[in-house]
DNA sequence: AGTGAAATTCTCCGCGA
DNA sequence: TCGCGGAGAATTTCACT
């Protein structure tokens, strides 16, 4: 069910790119660049939000800052027809999962994986692979990124989840 | 080479975790959450950006909200020993492509490209193939995503590249 | 390091074109 | 939908502990 069609105009498109790059941008400050009011922005930025346009805000970290030192891909081939659904449920019951999908190829899914180093890297796998109908993986290892600038370089989720690196861990 | 002595304490973990979850938090929010006045939390911000633990902040885009509907990881294998140096050159040119880095295992690097629809992805995949010393290229369509609230899912940098698709719809 | 206060800027309303 | 204007918050800087 295709939802009511917004307008979604060059000016929209202006203010996700301002706040792609820059989200605490002040709406006067982006209204000055596009040629809008601040209030005007306002309306607009809360329009795109409620549409889910914008999902949110979040600050970009470096995990490596944050003793996330270690990142891999891994391929997950499941027990012949395996549910997305509970493959959904495993994937979080591991907080170290960045990102999982689904994907063509000889693979059930496609995870990316964020541990503090390779000990710990082998510690989430072997957790995963105990999991019911994981069948195999194949992991691999990211060296070094090629685009440092980009969204999945830094990472949002790292800190948030289960144990923290060095010492003190994040109480919520 | 280990990095200048950074006092990198609970307080700083928590306001990390607090920007990373919603990066327009205010200052005077997260310091009553963390039990800190407005201006302690400030600093401490200011730090962490200089720092580079905090490299920006930026809004999380639901991409298919913008038109771009495919998405695919693509692992290259180059000729013989291609230095990485000139394969991040590449990438650069190609801005659909939202990630990129080098891995262990067959292939030399992992792409993760974004398009707006599949002709658009096979449009990419040769302009790709056409540079230098690309030999092959294997493709993992993205089909559904098993953590929908990643950062992954949602990007940043679809809202910049080349031509944006017309008039999106909004959709689920 | 932390707090508090003052000046500036921004956000968030309603109202009118 | 836009812009304007005012009340209330947030940001930013400065002085002090």
């Amino acid at each position: 069910m295709p939802n009511k069609a917004a307008p979604f105009d060059t000016l929209d498109r202006q203010i996700v790119a301002a706040l792609t790059e820059n989200g605490r941008a002040s709406f006067a400050e982006i209204g000055a660049a596009i040629g809008l009011s601040s209030t005007a922005v306002k309306r607009r930025v809360d329009r795109l939000r409620e549409t889910n346009v914008i999902t949110g805000f979040s600050a970009t970290v470096r995990p490596a800052a944050l003793g996330w030192l270690t990142e891999a891909y891994v391929e997950v081939y499941c027990d012949s027809a395996a549910p997305p659904r509970r493959l959904a449920e495993v994937v979080r019951n591991h907080p170290e999962i960045a990102a999982a999908m689904t994907v063509t190829g000889g693979a059930d899914a496609l995870l990316h994986v964020r541990a503090r180093d390779v000990e710990h890297f082998e510690e989430v796998l072997e957790r995963i692979r105990t999991e019911p109908f994981i069948r195999k993986t194949i992991s691999y290892m990211v060296l070094s990124h090629l685009l440092p600038d980009s969204p999945e370089a830094g990472a949002r989720r790292p800190a948030t989840p289960a144990a923290a690196p060095d010492s003190a861990a994040i109480q919520r």
